[in-house]
DNA sequence: TTGTATGCGTTATCAA
DNA sequence: TTGATAACGCATACAA
C-alpha cells in the first residue's frame, strides 16, 4: 500500500499534556501518501492532484500539523528571519538615580498575584515607575523601523538583547539570514567572522577600517547646528560636554561641538566635564559636584537624551533651575524629551529610518552581495524646545 | 587518524561573496577531533579536556563558526525562542485620516537616497509623519514587557505581525517554544491546534469557552470608574460610545459603561453611536456627520486611545472644541494620549505587566504544563487629564 | 575523555 | 502525479 512507505517508529509522547507535534510522517500516514507529497501539498500545491491535496490538507488540519521551522530552516538553508541584536537594556531614570544596577529588569512574582478577581494596578509595580516612562528609547525606535521594514520584506524578526559577547551574538546569528547590530566595543572580531557568512549591518557606529555595512547619522553636523544655536541665538559662550566620548558616535558629537566653538572664536574643551554613562554607578557624580559648588558652565551639552534627562534631575536636586541657571541639551530625539519638564532641546535622529534602511540592506545583500561595504549617513534635525532657554 | 572520522563530502560554495557557513564538520576537521567533541566543547565544556577544548574553540573562532540554530533546534527539540504574534499594524492617525489603507508601511526608496554625504532628514519622509508619532501603541507597550521578561528568562523573542491567518500563525509557531498572541476572530481553530503542541497565551481576549491561557484586564471595572467620573464629577448625563464592540474587550467596556449609567439612573445606549474601527475606510463617518449637525452627546466614550485621538481630530475639523463642546475619553493609556491637545483622559492598562506575565506563563507552562487554563485579570487605573474637562 | 552512529523534520532531486 | 531517499547541521546515547 502507498501509506506503508518510509515509515518510522512512532509512539505516544511520554509526558502528559505536551502532545508530540505532528510531523509530515503523521500527516502522510493519515492521508495515505508519501511525505514528499505532504511537503508538495504545502509548498507546490499546483503539482499535486487536487483531490490528493485536499486529503493531505484535511489530514494536516485534523492533526494540528504545523511544519517545524527548525527543520525547514535546516533543509532550506535559510530561516526567513532577520535578527536585531541590541546592547543591554539601559536603566531607566529612576533606577539610574537610585543606583540599581544589578538587575535592570525587576523580578515579577507571579504567585504573589492572586488569580481570582482583578489584580490591582498598584500591585503590579507599574505605578512605581517613572511617569512617563522613558520609553521608547533610542534603540526601541530604531527597532520599530527595523520591524516595519522587515515585515514589508516578508521577514520575521528575532530580537536579542544583551551583552555582545561572542556567544550571545553567534547564538542569534545561527538563527537568522541577516543581522543588524548595535555595536559595542567587545565583539568586533565575532562580527567580522559572522559577516563572512551572512549580511551584517552596524547601526550608529562611526566608520572604521572594517568592511561592515553601516547606517549612521551625521553626528558632527547635528551637533554643530545645536552649538550654533546655543552660541548665536542664546549668546552662551561657556559650554561643557557631558558623557563618555568612548562610543564612536559620541566622539563625533564631541568633535562637532569643538568645531562649532572654534569657528566662533571660542576655545573648545579638551575633555567632557563628566564622562559618565548611565550604566555605571555614580554616574554624573562630577556634574553633581560642580552643581553643588555652583561652578558649572552656562550650558551642558549632553551626549544623548537619556543622559540629558538625568542631568536635569541632578541639577534640580542641587537646587539649580534649567534653563535659567544652566541650559541643558540632548541628542537623539526620543519621546521622553517631549514629556520632561522642561522639555528637552535636542538633535533628532531619523531613528525609524535607520532601522528601515538596515533591514533593506540586509535584504538586498542577502539577495545579491555587493562588493564593498554600504554606508548610509543620515541627516539630523534640531529640535528646539525649552531646556536651552527657548520659549 | 582521528580527524578522518564521519567525514562528509565538502566543496567550496558556488556563489561568490556568500561563504558557506562553517559547520561542526569543518571545525572538527580543523581541530582534528570528532564532531561530538566539537559539540561538547560548546555545550558541556567540563567534559572535554582543557587542551582539546582550547583547540576546538580556536578552530571555531578561526573559521567563524556559529552553530546553526535550525540544526540545534531540530536536534534538541526546542528552539529557545518565544514568539509574539500581533495583529496587523494599525495605521497611524495621519494615514487613517487620509484614508490610506493599502500599504500601512510606506515604501522606502533606498536608491533615491544618495549615499555620498549625509542624506537630509527631510528626504527620509520622517518629517511628514505625525509628530509626535502615535507610537508606542498598545501592542508595542505590551510587546516591550514581553521582551523584557523573555530576556530575563533567557529566551529570545520572535516577532511576527500580520494577519492571524492559519498559515501566518502556524509559521511562527513552527519556530518557537511558546506563543503569545493578540487574537483576532479568524484563527481560533489554528490556535487550538497549536496549543496542543506548545503553550499559547492569549492577550487581552475576554474569556470564552476555550481552554487558552489568558492575560487580560478589568475592562468593565475600568470603564465603570471612568463613567463614574464623567457623571459624578462633571455632571454629564449624555454619553455616547464610539467604536466597534466586536472585539470581546470592547464589548466588556461597552457593558461597563451601561452598568455605570444604569446605577446612576441613566438609560444606557443600546449601541455605539459609531461602530468604526481605524482599520476601515470612512472610519468615524457617523461621528463626523453628527458633529456637523451638532447632534453629538455631551461626552464621547471611545473604545481605545487611538480611536479617541482620531475622534478629537474629527471634532476639531468640524469646528467643535474638546472638552468645552464635547468631552472625549479613551482607553489604554498609551503615551500618545499624554502628548495630544488636549491631553487625553483615559483608563490605563498595565501593558508592560501584561507582556511580562504572558512570557512568564509560557515559561512556566513549558517547564510543567498545568491542568487547566491560567487566567490573570489585571486592574486598571483612571488617568484624568484634560479631554474630559478637568484641569 | 573521545569517537561512532543515529535521529530530529523538512526540502528537493531523481525515479517511477 | 507520486514515491524513495539523500542531504541539512547538530545533540546525544552508547561504545571504546
Amino acid at each position: 500500500m502507498a501509506g506503508e512507505t518510509t515509515e518510522r517508529p512512532r509512539e505516544g509522547s511520554g509526558e502528559p499534556g505536551a502532545v508530540r507535534r505532528a510531523t509530515v510522517y503523521d500527516v502522510a500516514r493519515a492521508a495515505e501518501v508519501s511525505i514528499a507529497t505532504v511537503s508538495f501539498a504545502f509548498r507546490r500545491p499546483d503539482s499535486v492532484k487536487p483531490s490528493t491535496r485536499e486529503r493531505v490538507l484535511a489530514a494536516a488540519r485534523a492533526l494540528g500539523y504545523a511544519p517545524s521551522g527548525a527543520a525547514r530552516g535546516l533543509a532550506a538553508g535559510r530561516t526567513g528571519v532577520f535578527g536585531l541584536h541590541s546592547f543591554d537594556l539601559i536603566l531607566d531614570h529612576a533606577q539610574a538615580l537610585a543606583g540599581e544596577f544589578d538587575d535592570p529588569v525587576p523580578e515579577l512574582d507571579l504567585d504573589a498575584l492572586a488569580a481570582d478577581g482583578p489584580i490591582s494596578f498598584d500591585a503590579l509595580g507599574e505605578a512605581a515607575w517613572p511617569d512617563p516612562r522613558a520609553y521608547p528609547l533610542y534603540v526601541d525606535e530604531v527597532q520599530r523601523g527595523f520591524e516595519l521594514e522587515s515585515r514589508r520584506l516578508g521577514r520575521e524578526v528575532l530580537l536579542s538583547r544583551g551583552s555582545s559577547s561572542a556567544t550571545a551574538v553567534a547564538d542569534t546569528a545561527g538563527r537568522v539570514d541577516g543581522l543588524a547590530v548595535f555595536p559595542t566595543r567587545d565583539a568586533p572580531e565575532t562580527l567580522r567572522t559572522i559577516s563572512r557568512t551572512m549580511p551584517v549591518v552596524l547601526l550608529s557606529a562611526a566608520p572604521s577600517e572594517d568592511d561592515h555595512h553601516r547606517v549612521l547619522v551625521d553626528n558632527m553636523g547635528g551637533m554643530q547646528t545645536l552649538i550654533a544655536h546655543l552660541i548665536d541665538d542664546h549668546g552662551i559662550r561657556d559650554l561643557g560636554f557631558v558623557g563618555s566620548i568612548e562610543p564612536s558616535d559620541a566622539a563625533e558629537r564631541f568633535r562637532g561641538m569643538g568645531l562649532a566653538m572654534a569657528e566662533r572664536g571660542l576655545t573648545p574643551p579638551e575633555a567632557p566635564i563628566d564622562s559618565s554613562t548611565l550604566a555605571e554607578r555614580d554616574s554624573l557624580a562630577r556634574v553633581a559636584e560642580l552643581a553643588a559648588q555652583r561652578r558649572l558652565p552656562r550650558a551642558l551639552v549632553c551626549t544623548n537624551d537619556q543622559l540629558a534627562l538625568v542631568t536635569m534631575e541632578v541639577l534640580r536636586g542641587a537646587g539649580l533651575d534649567v534653563p535659567t541657571d544652566v541650559a541643558v541639551t540632548g541628542f537623539d530625539g526620543v519621546l521622553a524629551g517631549r514629556l520632561s519638564t522642561p522639555t528637552l532641546t535636542t538633535v533628532r535622529q531619523p531613528m525609524e529610518s535607520m532601522g528601515r534602511i538596515a533591514a533593506r540592506i540586509l535584504a538586498d545583500e542577502y539577495a545579491a552581495p555587493s562588493k564593498g561595504p554600504r554606508r548610509y549617513r543620515l541627516g539630523t534635525r534640531l529640535e528646539i524646545r525649552a531646556s536651552c532657554g527657548c520659549a
